[in-house]
DNA sequence: CAACTTTCTCCACACTCAGGACAAAGGTGC
DNA sequence: GCACCTTTGTCCTGAGTGTGGAGAAAGTTG
């Protein structure tokens, strides 16, 4: 099919197709109630979107009492692609133009094997998408990558944990490869664009989205839009300090926050408790090498066992102490708590809110939900096709 | 005179209005080539400008090589109230619609006493500087008061160090008082304004202003605006632990950033120094209540004082661990100093600067200047200038 | 004093947008 | 089945917004 070539002429037609995203199909009369523009105008750019095809009209919906509306919705084969890159593994998705999950497909891979392999993989996963017939081309693509990026141009900056990526030019080659425009992210900014849109933090307009995977970052939404900072590196609170003289990190400071609790920090001190016999429960899930990862800590955990209890409840501390820092300077009406610790679930919660609640003061904790975020493995995905959704959806 | 009635009507007088208020007096042409208006636009919105009395046209300019172009001014006779309540004194200005600050009074006072006998005070100093021939009246007044401010009604909530304010409905009250428009806000978010419209922060997008006075906060402008976060007490970060098990800090908490370091935490170092005998520098300068000051201290420490150096390079050194982490969180552009400890000057900056270049991640730090506020107590009145004549200088 | 610049005003024309009249298409009650 | 209502959508007029060009006014420069 024709792919996706116009965009919208003016704010009227972006703030339509963002109501159409958002709210699924519509009639004219239903839009005029959002839009705050007389019927004969909002009718007037609903018939250029239809010229241009961004939109169709789409049968007619059931009498409301009068005549009956004609639906108008988004067309219905646009597709967006939504990558996101982890420190271990790549997820991508297919979605429609109102950005619901078609599919989805998860492929373990070690992010410092650079752009070029990574590269490869991605392209293929969505080779594969497009085969399975979710998808005959690619309207936009999105990609979280996990460390800093210099937004506008869409290349990372200095990331820490995947050097070889240092100014790769990922926009640039993603949109060469798949043909269509492109846009990059953090991968922690793309996870709270993907709670904004679709999870638990639909209409808050301040937020922070903690993600706890490998690493730790930290999504900043202040008036409904990322922040991301002077230099693209805003929210990565890994590498504050939370306990001097403290253990040595990867960055070369001792004490961070990452090097006490993250999910690599939390398997080792599991797998060093399973092996000096201090935890059985866990020392049984070690696989052939010797690993462990967050989930057999979780499991362990739930089968009672108190020492991978003690690491969760140790790790929600470190994390508690620093989101109440963070809870004091920022003052979110939300914080979000997601990546791949998630399933610790309410045991890692609730040490979080012991420490927020104790240090903070309480007219910023007062009315403050801490909560897990609901979309798992979706939320960066979905928070990638937002993101080309939301740039091909405004003004050319 | 009479006062200012009209606003701008619509976006483009604010525009112009703001211009001339950041720039000076402007002809036409000059103005033409700020703000993307065909020259017919422009001279029609100035005509209405000047209809309303808001501008007036003073005067013929210099020839830049053709015909001499008409000066476009503000109203001269427009005068902004900039109120500044600190914990200890007050600090009351007047100032043109340009904000340059004509006439500045200041007055110790205990914020404790209360709003009734406060307001008294500022009522009398606002009468003082009217008296002296600089104003006949107010166009416009902003007020700053140390602690949370509900911000679109200017009331303040639940501050912890004037209790009896809470609720008390500043606003409004001073605006019966004074007969003119009123906006409220946090003394630390007016620092910051002012430090960006003529101190350090000018052209600078997002940054940080921590004003270290009797307590610690931390003004945030995020793409050129304040932001105050969900319940308006973002920048709290007194509060903040920076030991555990540390002081204990009259919020209930122990180790708060604000009970190891703020400008009441510095004086009663030092007080107890001198009387331990540990420092004849300090103990010389205690005055008849056994009370010392930061200026005290800066006196010494200048003086060659190691006691007095010790407290302030220990006092920067955690307050710049906090700092650390906000850069990291934060990543600002631009991170300034003030309150009523500026004249612990570099040596205190000495030690921010090391702990959060140390601590910080390079991408965050490398560009980021780390500098003392340049306007002192003329700060926060300049902000609170600025406040009204934003609220006035936008469409009604 | 002619030629050029800069500043400002005036005017014709295109575009935006609101609001009312009206047509189309349904429901409801008798 | 029919009159009357509601809802949805279209068309038209008129007010206002904004552009760009012509040209006048007021300088400078050689």
């Amino acid at each position: 099919m024709r792919r996706m070539t116009a965009r919208p002429a003016n704010t009227h037609q972006a703030r339509l197709l963002r109501l159409l995203r958002d709210g699924g199909p519509n009639s004219r009369a239903q839009l005029g109630d959002q839009v705050d523009l007389s019927r004969s105008k909002l009718a007037v750019e609903v018939d250029r979107l239809l010229e241009t095809g961004l939109v169709v009209a789409d049968g007619l919906a059931a009498s409301r009492g009068g005549r009956r509306s004609h639906n108008i919705r988004l067309a219905p084969g646009l597709r967006f692609l939504g990558v996101d890159i982890g420190a271990t593994s790549i997820d991508v998705a297919v979605t429609n133009a109102e950005l619901e999950v078609l599919g989805h497909l998860n492929h373990p891979m070690d992010v410092r094997e650079g752009p070029v392999a990574v590269f490869e993989q991605v392209l293929a996963m969505a080779a594969k998408l497009r085969a399975s017939g979710l998808a005959e081309g690619f309207d936009g693509a999105g990609i979280g990558v996990p460390g800093p990026v210099r937004f506008p141009e869409g290349v990372p900056v200095a990331p820490p944990i995947m050097p070889g990526w240092d100014g790769f030019p990922v926009r640039e080659a993603l949109s060469q490869e798949l043909g269509c425009p492109v846009m990059v992210d953090n991968d922690v900014n793309l996870m709270a664009l993907g709670e904004q849109h679709a999870g638990v933090a639909r209409s808050v307009g301040d937020f922070l989205c903690v993600k706890i995977g490998t690493g730790i970052g930290c999504g900043i939404v202040v008036g409904g839009e990322v922040y991301r900072g002077t230099t693209g590196s805003a929210g990565d609170i890994g590498h504050i300090q939370v306990e001097p003289d403290g253990r040595a990190c990867a960055c070369g400071n001792r004490g961070c926050l990452e090097a006490h609790f993250s999910g690599a920090a939390l398997a080792r001190d599991a797998e060093d408790a399973a092996r000096t016999g201090r935890s059985p429960e866990l020392a049984a899930r070690l696989d052939g090498a010797g690993k462990l990862s967050a989930v057999d800590v979780a499991a362990a955990a739930a089968a009672g066992d108190p020492t991978a209890l003690d690491l969760i409840r140790e790790g929600g501390n470190r994390v508690g102490q620093v989101i109440a820092g963070l809870v004091s300077f920022f003052n979110p009406g939300l914080v979000v708590i997601g990546g791949g610790v998630t399933g610790l679930g309410h045991n890692l919660l609730a040490s979080v809110r012991t420490q927020v609640y104790r240090q903070s003061l309480p007219l910023a904790t007062g009315n403050l939900p801490i909560v897990l975020g609901e979309l798992g493995p979706v939320a960066g995905v979905t928070g990638a096709a937002r993101l080309i959704s939301d740039h091909l959806f405004s003004p050319a």
